[in-house]
DNA sequence: CTGTTAGCGCTTTCAC
DNA sequence: GTGAAAGCGCTAACAG
């Protein structure tokens, strides 16, 4: 690669002291009009842009904000991972995205990585291993330093920083109180396993529902999946029940789908003699049939929120104390849980 | 935010130079036992982290790359992501992410930012509005100083750099051919606008595969779906030829699902009446009913070699001419085209 | 064994 | 009007 253009090359073609490029490029009046305009062409010539590592060096700040994800190929993620850009760049940043692959590793090797002058501040959901672990001391160490940290959707509720979640719970009492208004009265939960936060709020949301209608929450209907296994077999379950339910409610699309799909094999139908609702996060939901009928998260909205929490935290820009913003869902009735039309 | 440790602050405390406190920590051996544990053990207490800033200035030399892709909400692009970060980060470098939103100024703007200094590398996948323009001054320059630059996906065969693609012309042919196999006869084609080059590529092979086979292409059979408007009532048109074709090729699978869905809706059975192949980009092929076969496209793959080449070129550890690599598609037969089992 | 110096590219204050 | 110098944080060649 070619040699980049600096100050001082331009300087020694023109046989000037750095310092006079520097204000000439910057319009500054000091300079003599015939200076100025002659390096002027000449760096807009040879294309001279000024180095932006040098910048950051000097001004102590990049200007770029860094995102540990889990995974990205993963409908919800990518949406915050675009709210967060909208955001970042509104405000002048750009955004720097690594994953973590749910490794705890890789979670800590990241945030080092990143939190050594290379970014402002950082953007984080979780790592189900580091979840599961609870081992939260690189985040401590940050924090420890003021270092600006926002965590959103897979958050930990001890750490000291700015956070932005989905109203899971809410989500959970949105979905199942719609199954209850259609009528169902066995509601089937497929859900994750407990270390899963969000499986579990969402669990939390289906009881209060199911609580309010006065009705008891049998066990025998709250299905935890394990995302490694044979998903089919697994969810195949719920229709070995002596009563089958009326009414899945999946935290998932994946899982709702699958359900479906089965249910529909063995003869039932949709949403005749069971209703099916999941959480969407996909495009998946739209091309069932019938379409499902979901609780839907704004990724979007979140990563927005998420980068301007950051931001303003970088800039001292909002309040002192630390922000916890809650994102309601909305729910998109489709076929699966509506009959008419 | 709290001043970070530096050497010089390190220095300051012990009373010795920062050179002296440089090479402690790299555990050089001109330094004395003893000043070396003294300062290591201070720099460990304090988290002591080198600035990168500062070591990407020195070395000129930033081990990041960039890469700009229309947009992150599309699973294609996210495992493409996936895969770069994949390889970037097993060979020591960082992953900067930008989004063009299919807009030809934020490509601009957003090459002008990267290639400051921040990335020693940028992968791009063209916007739809450059393509659309033709306007490729801002590639031309980039490559004009040498500067690292992988295109993939989208792009311009006159830019004179790496690419990566995947072979549509294949996929197109692969997939007519597995229609004709079952016995199709009429098949419309289901693609994008020509200056898609995807959609156009595509249709390639499907003309060849129909050439090969003696049969002459029917352009009512081809219809061009224009993304902004209505999809529904676009491909509906599909079913008002004289003679309905008895299989679809979809060039994606939002068109395919949506075709598959109005044919049922109609009252044709398929693969029976009518045999339904997309090409998948995500995960909607495997939720219809039936569950569609489709073409697929190992984004993971195309991203990994497009890091792989810029790297080399970043790193001059592959071949000095330019190269073109060319992912071949698979398929995956499910039930839309296939009777039986 | 430890320190000085120069330099990566840039900005800015202060002299001249 | 122009330039010298300092400094952002770090490394490395060289001097002592």
């Amino acid at each position: 690669m070619k040699q980049k253009v600096t100050l001082k090359i331009i300087a020694k073609e023109f046989d000037v002291s750095i310092s006079t490029v520097s204000k000439a490029l910057k319009n500054s009046n000091e300079i003599s009009e015939e200076v100025r305009e002659k390096i002027k062409a000449y760096a807009d010539y040879y294309n001279y842009k000024p180095n932006s590592l040098a910048l950051q060096l000097r001004a102590q700040k990049t200007s770029v904000i860094g995102v540990i994800i889990p995974e990205i190929v993963h409908h919800f993620f990518s949406t915050v991972i675009d709210g967060i850009e909208e955001h970042a760049n509104k405000r002048g940043y750009n955004v720097m995205v690594c994953l973590s692959n749910e490794s705890f590793e890789k979670e800590v090797s990241n945030i080092s990585v990143l939190t050594n002058g290379s970014v402002d501040g950082v953007i984080v959901s979780i790592a189900r291993e580091t979840q599961k672990k609870e081992d939260y001391n690189h985040f401590e160490m940050l924090l420890k330093d003021g270092f600006p940290l926002v965590l959103f959707d897979r958050i930990v509720d001890s750490l000291k920083c700015d956070k932005v979640i989905i109203d899971d719970i809410g989500g959970g009492f949105k979905a199942a109180n719609h199954l209850l208004e259609i009528g169902s009265k066995r509601i089937a939960l497929l859900t994750t396993e407990d270390y899963i936060t969000v499986g579990a709020l969402r669990k939390v949301g289906y009881r209060k529902a199911m609580q309010s209608a006065g009705l008891e929450v049998d066990e025998d209907y709250v299905f935890k999946i394990n995302d490694t296994k044979n998903l089919y077999r697994q969810i195949e379950k719920i229709f070995h029940l002596e009563k089958v339910p009326d009414a899945i409610l999946a935290v998932n699309e994946i899982y709702a789908a699958i359900a479906m799909k089965i249910a529909i094999e063995k003869g039932y139908k949709i949403p005749e003699d069971i209703a099916v609702l999941g959480f969407t996060s996909g495009l998946i939901s739209k091309f069932t049939s019938p379409p499902l009928t979901a609780i839907t998260q704004h990724g979007y909205l979140m990563g927005q929120q998420a980068a301007e929490l950051l931001i303003n935290r970088i800039e001292h820009t909002g309040p002192k104390e630390f922000q916890k913003e809650v994102i309601s869902t909305g729910i998109k009735i489709r076929k699966s849980t509506y009959i008419g039309e």
